[in-house]
DNA sequence: ATTAAATAGGACAAAATTGTCCGATATAAA
DNA sequence: TTTATATCGGACAATTTTGTCCTATTTAAT
């Protein structure tokens, strides 16, 4: 579904948003630590998520990462996903023909578009701040 | 979504089904023509669908690939899925933890398990032969 | 039997993704 | 101003996925 990548800059913004709304600043040994993947992979995609205005990073000692905690309701799922995948996943046709076309379909596209379809609203309506919620209270997991 | 293996997988399938349908044994050549696929590697995806009973080969002058007539409308989308890419999409966590865990979940479970459900079920009861019925009429393509 | 045409399968190659390392740069604190 | 501690960014390495090539094997037709 996502890759590697993404799905490491999900769990890494979902920390970050949590421990934003302690208003604490985060570093990526701390984030990698937290959400157990690959520090120096993990320090690549804050970087494009950085340059992506997803996260804020700041230099130097006592630097590290964070989301301005307005941002947290604002920035949704789906940011996320398309800054690091782009948008093959809610645009893209299901057999891998260039364009998904409804007026050259593929033999799938009605069924395949009403789930990517689901699939897109669902990330493009889930805020960080909504998947931040239940790790708190230990409700949800960032690694196991 | 589905790995490109895959998508080469299930359009050569398809393309295999709507000739099967009229008693035509068709070769790699003509299979990867229609469905616009790189021929050496169409022929690697054939042999594990092969080997997996989804399709039938025949070797030798005369050779190529077939399926079943009985079999097209009791194949599933999901068979074609399930032996080259693995049940990873209909079972896998969306934000890559080891395994999908509704007791220790992660942050988009509810929501990513409802969408991966779905299309779980769309795969298990789409039948190849659905997938053949535009491509006669020209309502359906492969290729563009 | 020989030949031609087809798939099977192993070895290899290219490209993309995933992951590491290290020096440059920025910042806070001593 | 120096030092310690961060991120940034470029180069590189490993792994996986995608794709190619060549020989062996099978089969039908001559
Ligand atoms: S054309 Fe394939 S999903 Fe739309
Ligand atoms: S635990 Fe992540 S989708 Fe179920």
């Amino acid at each position: 579904m996502f890759s590697k990548a993404c799905e490491y800059g999900i769990r890494a913004s979902t920390y970050i948003a949590s421990q934003s709304l302690r208003n604490r600043r985060v570093s990526l040994k701390e984030i990698a630590e937290e959400i157990d993947s690959p520090i120096a992979f993990t320090a690549k995609i804050l970087q494009q998520l950085s340059r992506n205005r997803i996260v804020d990073s700041v230099k130097g000692s006592a630097g590290g990462f964070q989301i301005e905690n307005k941002q947290i309701e604002k920035i949704k799922l789906s940011e996320i996903v398309y800054a690091i995948d782009g948008n093959e996943v809610s645009m893209g046709c299901g057999l891998g023909l260039k364009k998904c076309n409804s007026n050259k379909p593929c033999p799938v596209h009605d069924k395949f578009v009403k789930i990517r379809d689901e699939l897109k609203m669902m990330l493009e309506n889930t805020s960080l701040y909504e998947m931040t919620e239940g790790l708190e209270v230990g409700l949800t997991y960032l690694k196991r």
